[in-house]
DNA sequence: GCGTTATGAATGAAGG
DNA sequence: CCTTCATTCATAACGC
C-alpha cells in the first residue's frame, strides 16, 4: 500500500489504454508497455520463487523429491542441446541470448532510474550477470542501448487518429468481481488444462 | 505432487507466455484478449504453484515457517478490464496480417525504390493504408524490415552461384550461455519487494 | 484437422 | 544516440 503515486499513474495509463480501445486500436485490449513489463517482472517474479521454493524444501527436507516441472524457462527459449533434443546442432549459437536471470536483474537495474550506465556501471552489471551465465560488457551496453530506444518508440502510437473509426468487436465485458481467491481447485483447470488450453497454447 | 508429466506440460506453457509477453513489450503494447488471458492464467498457476510448495513442505516437514511474503495475492491480479475467465474467443487477431489492398500498396510502395522508408513516410504510409484496413506504423515498419530483409535473401542465391551455399560461416562464437538455474541472493529485492510489486499491477 | 509454408514480430548487434 | 540488418520465434494461411 506504499505506492499511491503509482497506482495513481497507472490508472491514468489504463484510461489512456481505453481511449485507444474506442479508436480502435486494436481488437482486444491495450497493454503499455510498462504495464507489460511489471507482468513479465511480475511473472518472473513467481518463476524464481517457484524454484527457490523447491530448492529450498529440497534442502530442508532433503528426503521427498519434490522435483516439480515447475521450473521455467531457465535460459528463455534458448536451450542449447535440450536434454530432451538429440544432441542435434551442437553449438551454433550466434548471438547472445540473457538468461531468464541475467534479463531480471537487466530490467530491475533498468528501470532502478540509472537511466545512464557508465562505462564503469556497465562493468560493473556485466560482472555480477556473469554470475548467473556467459556475458560481455557489450552485451550488457547492447541490451540498454537497445532497450532504451525501444522503448522510447512508444509514443507515435497513440490512436493515430484516423478519421476511420473502425469499430471494434466490442469485448463484452463481464466484470468478474475478483472474488475468486479461493482455493486451489478453481484453478485445476488451468494448471492441468485439458486439451483444449493445451493445445491452444502449445 | 503426483503430476510429474502435466508440470512439464506446464513448463513448455510458460516459455510460450514468456514469448507472448516479448511480443507485447515490443510493439506496442498491443495484447489481444487472448494472450491476455493466457497471461493471467500464467500467473494465477503461478501464484497456485507457489502456494501449493508452501503448503506441501509445511505438510512434509511441520517446522520451519516457510510463508514469507512469498503469499501472492491469489486472482487478484492484473485484470483491467475484468473478464477473468471470460472464454470469449471474439476475432482476436494474434497477428496484423495486411488485406489484399494493403498488400498491393504497400507492394507498388517498395518497388517504388524508396528502399528506406523514414519514419515520416512509414507514418504516411500507415495513415494511407489505415484506410483500407486496421494497421499500425509498426506494422508498416515491420513488413519492410522483412520484405527488405526476405528479398535480399532469395536473389543472391538463384541468380549468383557464389560458393556460399548457404550460410553457416561459422563464427567460432561459441556463446551459450549455460544453464544458469539462477542464485537466490541476487533476487531479493525481487521476490521480496515490501508489498510494492503486487500494488502497482492493479 | 494436421503438418507445412509464408510471414509478422522481437531482439542482439553493427554502423553512422 | 538512432537506424538498419540478421536471425529467430511463433503463428496465420494453406495444402493434404
Amino acid at each position: 500500500m506504499v505506492k499511491k503515486k503509482k497506482e495513481k499513474e497507472k490508472s491514468k495509463e489504463i484510461e489512456e489504454m481505453d481511449r485507444e480501445i474506442q479508436n480502435g486500436a486494436y481488437s482486444g485490449r491495450v497493454m503499455t508497455e510498462e504495464q507489460m513489463e511489471i507482468l513479465r517482472k511480475q511473472i518472473a517474479v513467481y518463476a524464481v520463487i517457484c524454484d527457490q521454493l523447491v530448492l529450498l524444501h529440497n534442502s530442508l527436507s532433503s528426503y521427498h523429491p519434490l522435483s516439480s516441472g515447475v521450473r521455467p524457462m531457465v535460459g528463455g527459449y534458448f536451450d542449447p542441446m535440450g536434454a530432451s533434443s538429440s544432441s542435434h546442432r551442437i553449438s551454433t549459437r550466434h548471438r547472445w541470448t540473457p538468461t531468464s536471470t541475467q534479463l531480471q536483474i537487466l530490467e530491475s537495474i533498468y528501470d532502478e532510474g540509472s537511466g545512464t550506465p557508465n562505462r564503469r556501471r556497465i562493468r560493473e552489471i556485466a560482472t555480477e550477470l556473469s554470475e548467473h551465465g556467459q556475458i560481455t560488457e557489450t552485451n550488457v551496453y547492447n541490451w540498454f542501448q537497445n532497450r532504451r530506444a525501444r522503448s522510447k518508440r512508444k509514443q507515435p502510437q497513440t490512436t493515430t487518429a484516423n478519421g476511420q473509426a473502425d469499430d471494434v468487436a466490442v469485448t463484452t465485458e463481464e466484470r468478474r468481481s475478483c472474488g475468486d481467491s479461493g482455493g486451489l481447485e478453481s484453478y485445476e483447470h488451468i494448471l492441468f488444462p485439458s486439451p483444449d488450453l493445451g493445445k491452444k497454447i502449445i
